[in-house]
DNA sequence: AGCAACGTCTTA
DNA sequence: TAAGACGTTGCT
């Protein structure tokens, strides 16, 4: 538990924007009011029930698009525009505010223990967590609402991963390889690894195989959707899983072997720590 | 059988 | 070219 990252703090959306009424109206740094974001601290808290259902300003376009395919779509929700600015800036914003609130650290330290939580009530991912490794301190988590990673979205780990952010520092996802060279080396299945499985590679190489997620790269190691993507918004017609747990693997082309040797062994610490560097003022006004 | 999600095709 | 839609696969 560190003062950065309150473990026993909320455990979904909704809890976390409870915490919202602790956080001191102050005003930003000169740098991010400059950037005249309209949104305060409470905003970027507001949860997915606030921002569900259709917005004022949305209602005539979904009025005239009764008939059209567009219409079948959700409505476009407030959280997404940010999470998925192409700037970045609106998350540097947000990271302003929940870091005056104490409740984002932009440290490795902070992130490696937001990842490596107490174990919770098992769900979906143990299983394949199971199946992956046999024991280690890297061990997947447990997919669990009382898990320090399902924290990340509202904590220091979201914004460095978020896939906006990611060009920013240099990371194109098709590229990185961020998993731990010591977890590549001591993986068991190194195919699953590569995101491919025995059963995907058994057959004669059949494009229609679907590989497997790594289980190991930043995405795969996030614990919960975030209900705000396109691909959670849509799930029941989309098909897909949430942006921000899409496997970086699984991003990439099949039989693409794109890896770049400068992302080998490139831990997830490290890459937190990059991210943050890199999102140093400067390299942010650069 | 039901569900999650990958792969591919279509659309904007 | 990205996002969305849908068929399909793989797992429980």
């Amino acid at each position: 538990m560190s003062t950065a990252v309150d473990m026993a703090g909320p455990s979904s959306p909704d809890q976390a924007h409870s915490s919202s009424t602790k956080i001191p109206h102050e005003p930003l740094r000169p740098s991010l009011r400059r950037s005249s974001h309209p949104y305060s601290l409470s905003h970027y808290m507001s949860g997915p029930q606030e921002v569900k259902g259709p917005q004022p300003s949305e209602a005539p376009e979904q009025k005239s698009a009764q008939q059209s395919h567009k219409a079948r779509r959700a409505p476009v929700a407030v959280w997404p525009d940010m999470w998925e600015s192409p700037s970045g800036l609106h998350l540097a914003h947000a990271a302003e505010l929940l870091m005056r609130a104490g409740l984002l650290a932009l440290t490795p330290a902070a992130a490696e223990q937001a990842s490596g939580a107490q174990p919770g009530a098992p769900r979906r991912d143990s299983a394949e967590a199971k199946r992956a490794e046999g024991s280690g301190p890297e061990e997947e988590e447990d997919d669990s609402p009382g898990c320090g990673a399902d924290y990340q979205p509202y904590l220091g780990a979201w914004f460095p991963f978020s896939p906006a952010l990611f060009p920013l520092a240099g990371f194109q996802m098709g590229g990185g390889q961020w998993r731990s060279a010591g977890l590549a080396a001591d993986s068991s299945d190194g195919l699953g690894a590569e995101g491919l499985s025995p059963s995907s590679l058994g057959g004669a190489g059949s494009s229609r195989r679907k590989r497997k997620r790594c289980r190991e790269c930043v995405p795969c190691r996030r614990q919960t959707n975030c209900e705000q993507c396109s691909s959670c918004r849509n799930r029941k017609r989309g098909h897909q899983i949430c942006k921000y747990r899409k496997c970086e693997e699984l991003k990439r082309k099949p039989g693409i072997e794109g890896r770049a040797a400068g992302f080998e062994g490139l831990r997830g610490s490290d890459f937190t720590l990059g991210m943050s560097q890199e999102r140093s003022p400067g390299a942010l006004d650069g």
